[in-house]
DNA sequence: TTTATAAATAGTAATATTCCTATTTATACA
DNA sequence: TGTATAAATAGGAATATTACTATTTATAAA
């Protein structure tokens, strides 16, 4: 059950579970690709006729930064997707040419970052780590 | 020498050093804090009083991604400052609730990553990092 | 130095994203 | 089940960011 455990977690962090917030990672859950704020904000105005896209922009925030959701940015803008025990966690290649994303299966945040953050006096809820670089195709064009 | 470092690299890997960007960098270098695209738009009028806004953006996104700046993504915007061999490398620990931003002095990218990268063809140029959490004072305030 | 060239820029239009505030709603608890 | 309350939302205004194109400029090579 995808999305109920995302509306678990958010319960569990204190958040409330808005029918807003639901749509959203229905409307996520049913693409397998990564949409932008706009694109949900289209595809949920079938079961949600009056969501404003202030509340798109902030709840996404929100899911990203509870790490419910993926945020890759793009230098068009930003794309999203649902993340952690839902699809695998991972993280992302992204070209800065052609804007290609590739998954990159493993993650960084180790226990070590969780107790730096600690001795900080932080709790953490989230992070995210992306790798910029130039695909094999437009490396070969630059030569 | 920093920013005269900065400009090796970007000649290095093929960009033109222009007058904008040696005064982008000039203006990071110059203070001692993470400024906004706005911030660095006003500081440059000095020394470039044309320089128009597409050209500070387009060139911090190129310089975040090649590893020579820094961006912090704060809900009220993007801030930027130096990076790498200049001020020493290092991510951030940024809490949602009250912005503030705390350096983090190690590096997830090992060498696994480069590897990583090479076998998907990449070239990797650079890459960003953050946790997401609530700081002591936000934390308390919650309970 | 002069010239050819692609890359970078300025200026402006178009989007994307955030802010603001009155109103609505999920939640806890009586 | 009602009610109180803080959190969340809608709608629109304000900013931030990106796109577009004619012109300028850094760079390499003659």
């Amino acid at each position: 059950m995808p999305v109920s455990g995302s509306l678990e977690t958010l319960k569990n962090k204190g958040y409330k579970v808005t029918s807003q917030r639901r749509a959203i990672l229905r409307v996520l859950d049913g693409e397998n690709r990564r949409l932008t704020a706009r694109e949900i904000h289209a595809m949920m105005r079938d079961i949600q006729p009056r969501v404003s896209l202030d509340t798109i922009y902030r709840n996404l925030r929100l899911l990203v930064g509870i790490g419910i959701l993926h945020q890759i940015s793009l230098s068009s803008g930003a794309v999203f997707e649902l993340n952690g025990d839902i699809r695998h966690h991972h993280h992302h290649l992204v070209c800065v040419e052609c804007e290609k994303a590739v998954c990159v299966s493993y993650c960084p945040a180790t226990r070590e970052y969780s107790e730096r953050a600690a001795e900080e006096g932080f709790t953490l809820l989230g992070h995210s780590f992306e790798l910029f670089g130039r695909c094999a195709d437009c490396s070969k064009k630059q030569n």
